[in-house]
DNA sequence: CAGTTGTTTCAGGCAATACTGAAAACATGC
DNA sequence: GCATGTTTTCAGTATTGCCTGAAACAACTG
């Protein structure tokens, strides 16, 4: 199913949304549009025609999703073509993988050890303690979450 | 003062990690560098010279650190020179400034509302409870961070 | 097994951005 | 105010990364 105006309009404003932010416009269109998309499988040429991109794009970008946990791929018996659609609790996962970034964080702050200045060392440390709060709290938060919102991940 | 051989890698650590998010690599660096630089205040002309960049993207750069808030100026009386250093509870900052980032995250949900499609809505209404989830959770977060951490923001 | 359709890969063009170097603008102390 | 050193601005250059289009590859159908 093509686009109507309001989904053109939709689809831009994600892509904005998160271009400002260094994804590719590419990457964020294919989002914007498998949020609204009707119905919510699509295959890779339905993509590009709807969205005006080439096939290697589409596939590259939905690869890139595909990896990052946002889509996933369901295979119909009987149907050469494979379909892609936002995996439920998408929004969900994002967040949840957030604690790996601050693992990250801390072991950066972690690395600073061997060279923390005489001169407010805070500088190095106050990174390191904001991690490890975030790394004891964000469990917690997202089992609040998924109890709060109890639509069940995946 | 110039940098030692443990210095340099660190800034090249602090620096890789940034860029990898997208980041500019004189950004990255002038940051890595302002967290454990000796003194903490240091001129332009120091910055360019210890990190090998020119006067005019340490200019840029710094003044990106600055709009963001997580670097200030400091003047010191009888000296033209403007001196910058990493400013006290920088990292806070960036963490309460999230709060921001949800709020647009929800606005981005609502906005999908014109467009909602009848096949699992929940792709885009999902987006817009996370967002008000956060939104919920996130000051009393903070108060929780600052309390324990108790360094103070600015 | 040949034909058809769907997907991936990759070289090349193109646009966006970072960085440099130099000149203009600015601020401060004398 | 003038001189001096600092900071900003900006045109030009280099680099990066996105996107395309075509060719290779894979999978199903008749």
């Amino acid at each position: 199913m093509p686009m109507d105006d309001a989904q053109h309009a939709y689809v831009d404003r994600v892509a904005t949304f998160f271009t400002m932010f260094g994804s590719a416009r590419a990457w964020a269109e294919i989002l914007g549009w498998l949020m609204i998309c009707e119905p919510a499988e699509q295959t890779q040429a339905q993509i590009a025609e709807d969205l005006g991109l080439s096939a290697g794009t589409v596939s590259t970008q939905l690869r890139a999703h595909v990896q990052l946990g946002m889509v996933e791929q369901v295979r119909v018996r009987g149907d050469r073509t494979q379909r892609y659609r936002l995996r439920s609790g998408a929004w969900y996962a994002v967040m949840a993988s957030e604690l790996e970034r601050i693992r990250a964080l801390g072991d950066l702050a972690r690395a600073g050890d061997g060279v923390l200045p005489r001169d407010r060392p805070e500088r190095v440390t106050e990174l390191g303690d904001l991690a490890d709060f975030f790394a004891r709290e964000w469990p917690p938060l997202m089992e609040r979450m998924t109890a709060e919102l109890e639509k069940g991940p995946a």
